[in-house]
DNA sequence: GTGCTTGCAAACGTTTTGCAGACTC
DNA sequence: GAGTCTGCAAAACGTTTGCAAGCAC
């Protein structure tokens, strides 16, 4: 928390009511939240923070790497820290998510990066299929 | 093709023109499609299709199992013919997109089957990364 | 003629942007 | 006081929908 808030100074960045707020959201938050989610969150303590507010926050928070998204199919990106990598596997039929460590991409990573030359960005985009409660 | 529109009738759908067309698109382009890029190459032979055609077309032939979509990140979904599945790995800075077989997923697949249950749709959402050019 | 399909326009949900005023440093 | 950040409104983007007219069967 207090890192980050260095972070943000150190890069010419002032600290806002509504930047503390987004951090601290960010923080506490178990896992993933959509922009939405987040803006719902902020607003309970600061109702008057805008969503376009949250979006440039998190931007803002990207850019020094604070944050990462990722893509979840259909519906809205979401955000976590970075700080806590993972990969998520998303029910194409009831929307649960499930984190997964990075680990469980490490061998397709691997054969991807020597068949293709690509480097996989496992966190980014969100595995989909179904999962078992749906099947 | 035929078979499509065999299809298309059975289903008690009608052949008319701008589905002919749209058929026709699919089968002949190479890799996949954005819905936009579709309706530029369906309204070169057929100019006043809407774009909205080519999305209720393009759910119709989802609905029959034509036609797959899948998720690219940012930019705009991706169609093309379920009866050449495979994987995408997306450039996430020059936005390349390499096709790979669906093989390559085998044993992520199995090893996210039996840790979580979850049965994985390779095909559905791209995998992000960086080419060997943008490294 | 029945009823599926279309073009158009308008809405949708998510995200981005332009601007003038407010705030942090 | 300089320059960043904000709220608001409006636009942008990809996609979906309501409707009356048009077409396939």
């Amino acid at each position: 928390m207090e890192d980050v808030l260095a972070l943000i100074r150190e890069d010419g960045g002032r600290i806002t009511m509504s930047r503390r707020i987004v951090v601290e959201v960010l923080v506490s938050a178990p896992g993933h939240l959509s922009a939405e989610e987040l803006a719902e969150e902020v607003q309970a303590r600061a109702p008057d923070v805008h969503l376009s507010t949250i979006y440039r926050n998190l931007e803002e928070l990207e850019r020094l790497g604070v944050v990462v998204h990722s893509h979840f199919g259909h519906g809205p990106s979401t955000f976590h820290l970075a700080s806590h990598p993972h990969g998520h596997l998303v029910c194409e039929s009831c929307g649960t998510c499930i984190e997964v460590p990075d680990s469980v991409f490490g061998s397709l990573g691997r054969s991807i990066r020597e068949r293709y030359g690509f480097d996989i960005d496992a966190g980014h985009s969100a595995v989909l299929g179904t999962c078992s409660s749906c099947r």
